[in-house]
DNA sequence: AGGTTGACTCACC
DNA sequence: TGGTGAGCCAACC
């Protein structure tokens, strides 16, 4: 499988109402220093695949530029967005797989 | 081969 | 929070 493949396997398990982050993206694809790989991905990804690539956001929350229905989308799903469009992290972002010790890859 | 760019992140103010 | 600077790495000239 190509790396793009493990990006999409992994954005698809996002919850509804979480968003992750692209290191942690990254992170969990096994390689942590690809995060810009991962935005690289999810920007080539056909817009009408069923990934909720809209659940992916920087480390600080901040959604992806000149896409304005994003944040829109998350607040859809019940994602609490602050001030600017930022995710609130703090409570929304996907904690299932990093402090568990479930495998989700290979 | 080398320079730029970017849906990034971290450390430091 | 927010700006800056450095590190990052594949994709594109």
């Amino acid at each position: 499988m190509n790396y793009e493949q493990t990006v999409y396997e992994i954005v698809a398990m996002i919850p509804r109402g979480k968003v992750a982050t692209y290191g942690q993206i990254a992170f969990l694809s096994g390689y942590p220093k690809r995060a810009r790989m991962v935005g690289l991905a999810l920007a080539n990804a056909p817009a009408r695949s069923k990934l909720p690539c809209h659940r992916v956001v920087n480390s600080v929350g901040r959604t992806a530029p000149g896409w304005n229905d994003q944040p829109l989308l998350l607040a859809q799903e019940g994602v609490r967005l602050k001030a600017n469009n930022l995710v609130d992290l703090d409570h929304c972002q996907w904690e299932g797989i990093l402090l568990g010790d479930t495998t989700i890859l290979d």
